[in-house]
DNA sequence: TAGGTAACTATACTTTCGTATAGCACGGGT
DNA sequence: ACCCGTGCTATACGAAAGTATAGTTACCTA
């Protein structure tokens, strides 16, 4: 069975490679980035499986998983990622990507998940899809109002107060004060700050 | 020689033991958090040599750092990261780390790293140390200016012209016409989608 | 039922941001 | 010598952000 697996950290990689190696019928390549990795799809035919790592050089988000998807003749297509919001694994899936391996995972379970993802099933780890609703309000989100979320996360998209506005169909002067005390709360002094630190502890 | 392995990636936690276990020598433990690995160090004695994932639940930056060195005997404790600034890899040998294992580095690398660093020396890879000064330039910063590079940092930490004026001994009007520019040159419309696209690109 | 909290709106004001236009200094390139 | 790009400063104005105070609803709890 024919895996590849694209990882800009070598460190992962050659480890990964390793771990799986000692499955007798895997056959393994590896390489660095998307565009690697396309080239050796192209050259060594198409894979049983290939894993792509979400944050890789060329990935551009999810749209190196349509190219490599492409080339790879449709066939299955996973992201791995250990830092990518919990969001980005819902859209990896619905965006028609074989599984999201989440770098919490065990090892252990790497093995099946690869067997299984090769045999055409879709794999996601079930743990880490229903801890979103859980540990997406903890980090400092448990400290905002619902209202406050949706200021700051118009904030995180450099939006200006008018717009938030409209989208969640408040006035103006409601967003300033959502923004005022969601500011307080998180010890920024503007809303820039507050975007960054909102960046910082991974929402968004 | 007993090795300790901290990291909250499961995957990457068990690929890195299976891959050192090979070696003979080597006796592994590991654990998913600072608060664990300062336990395990505590109840099995010190370690030879301790790797902290730099973004871990506990660590707090470098504090953790602090804490397993001093629980640990001032035996050797290293730091190991994915993601983490070059910056950070000055700053955590400047602290006393026994090393800064960027997982960029190849497999092979790692098992000399280990021995080397568990036998006192300290390890820091100059591949990564030297591409400082070229790979952060790249990204986006290659497009700024030196002016603007600085304006952009102030606005990552939240400051407003008038204080990146301060610190840069320039004029606010001056900031305002490097802010604008810069906004151009990343895509952003203001202020806080600049800081928002330079975080989300890794700067700062 | 009373009190507290969150949400929303309103008015009014100051500060900061964003933009435009213009001028000056400096260094590299033709 | 000239032009041109870059960096810096200046003035000015409209837009947005931030602050303050006040009042209304609604829901939850004591």
């Amino acid at each position: 069975m024919k895996i590849l697996i694209a990882d800009d950290h070598e460190l992962v990689r050659d480890t990964l490679v390793a771990f799986l190696d000692r499955e007798a019928d895997l056959e393994l390549s590896a390489c660095e980035s998307l565009d690697a990795a396309l080239g050796l799809i192209d050259k060594e035919g198409p894979f049983d499986l290939v894993l792509l790592d979400y944050s890789m050089p060329g990935m551009d988000g999810l749209n190196g998983l349509a190219k490599a998807r492409e080339t790879n003749d449709d066939n299955p297509v996973a992201i791995i990622s250990g830092t990518a919001p919990r969001a980005v694994a819902q859209e990896a899936l619905d965006s028609g990507a074989a599984g999201f391996l989440p770098k919490t995972m065990g090892a252990k379970s790497l093995v099946n998940a690869v067997r299984f993802m090769a045999a055409g099933e879709v794999f996601a780890p079930v743990k880490f899809m229903t801890e979103v609703v859980e540990e997406e309000e903890h980090e400092l989100a448990k400290k905002l109002t619902e209202r406050e979320l949706q200021a700051l996360e118009g904030l995180c998209q450099g939006l200006s107060n008018k717009e938030i506005a409209r989208n969640t169909d408040l006035q103006e002067v409601t967003i300033k004060l959502h923004v005022k005390t969601l500011c307080r709360k998180l010890g920024a002094k503007n809303r820039t700050q507050a975007a960054v630190i909102a960046k910082d502890a991974g929402l968004f």
